[in-house]
DNA sequence: ACCTGAACACCGTTCAAGT
DNA sequence: ACCTGAACACCGTTCAAGT
């Protein structure tokens, strides 16, 4: 990981355009990564062809990512922080409402990997070999992790969920939402047409917090 | 996909070894695949390095596999196998306990998931670039669903699950226990030390039905 | 400081040829 | 009917060399 900030913005470093191709390879190197993915597979990506599709040799990636593994970490890394923005957005900023609150981190995660079904390939595929070396990764989806858990504890402190290990029941959030997230970006909901996938985030996300016990029967 | 039976239990067909080095080339095939996947990863799998573990020539598979797709379809399409198998393992079986044979499916969704990595990876890792090449790939994974499927509708039968659209609620159902057992083999949940699955697997189908919602008060 | 060209050991796949 | 050997166009990665 040698990379640093992502620039995205375009804004080339004063220092100029002397050797440079793009004033940012690195940037150029993840679209071409991304635009591969989504448009070819992930066994599309090669080092080579994301050389080609920037327009340089295949050896200079190597003077920005030290192997193909930093440059799918890199993929990764940026994709953990748009979930972490995707979830900020969809969910409502104000403090009196922890459930809405919760569900929009849910719905936002949902939305992320429908919005961006190549960066979310690459975070939760086992593309990158070696996750270990890229410790930034690690802590980028723990950031993530750790919004739902925050969510999940002002929502018991209100008195809105049920006692009980809070990382726990994080997990069941996460899973659920993963799960219909994965099932979505991995085209296993598609077998009547393309499924309605907003539709199917509030329905999930409904059956996480109520469940799908029947409603006990007054006096019963 | 010309892979008819994988005879599993050896028992070589009587017209003999003449020519045969295994009695069952796609077989060895497919174990190499998983051995390879499980050892070093999906990136490690490649079409030579399975026919080097099976003692063949590179050119050998080609005549029982079309191409590397072809060998992967065959994998994905065992763990579809193995995975209903796992789930009606897990489930009690009796007419007269809807409700835990839901629950076992799911736990079993998970056990397979966490018993069978390899295999869940390339199930659900798009591997397999292209799906609809292999329809005996989709057929396998909707069978498992339609246990899903079924199992709620006679719990909803039974009075024990709520009204509505029983594929919706199936979707909620599946995106839970796929969510969890995605986590458990992707590595996610192991930043405190490897997880309890069985445990994660107990909570989560728990939340699954009751919801995370705290109790009404009596009377509120 | 950043990039190129050539090289090495690998792949997937094909095809003529062997038994 | 099943397998091999050689071949082609590709990869990841390294390294000396260029500006």
């Amino acid at each position: 990981m040698r990379r640093e900030g992502a620039r995205r913005g375009g804004r080339r470093p004063r220092t100029g355009r002397a050797g440079y191709h793009h004033g940012d390879l690195p940037r150029a190197l993840v679209d071409a990564a991304l635009e591969l993915i989504s448009r070819e597979g992930v066994r599309a990506l090669t080092l080579r062809a994301a050389a080609r599709r920037a327009g340089v040799s295949q050896a200079a990636p190597y003077r920005h990512f030290a192997d193909k593994d930093a440059l799918l970490a890199a993929v990764a890394e940026e994709g953990f922080r748009l979930l972490t923005a995707s979830m900020r957005t969809a969910a409502p900023s104000t403090g009196d409402d922890p459930l809405g609150r919760f569900r929009g981190f849910g719905l936002g995660y949902v939305a992320f990997a429908a919005g961006h079904p190549a960066h979310f390939r690459v975070m939760f595929g086992r593309e990158v070999a070696d996750r270990a070396r890229h410790p930034g990764l690690q802590a980028a989806g723990g950031e993530a992790f750790a919004l739902l858990v925050d969510a999940i504890r002002a929502c018991q402190q209100a008195g809105l969920v049920r006692e009980g290990d809070t990382e726990t029941l994080a997990v069941s959030a996460w899973s659920t939402v993963h799960g219909l997230a994965a099932l979505v970006v991995d085209g296993q909901l598609d077998r009547d047409g393309s499924p309605d996938v907003a539709a199917l985030a509030h329905a999930v996300t409904g059956s996480l917090f109520f469940g799908l016990a029947a409603p006990r029967p007054a006096g019963g």
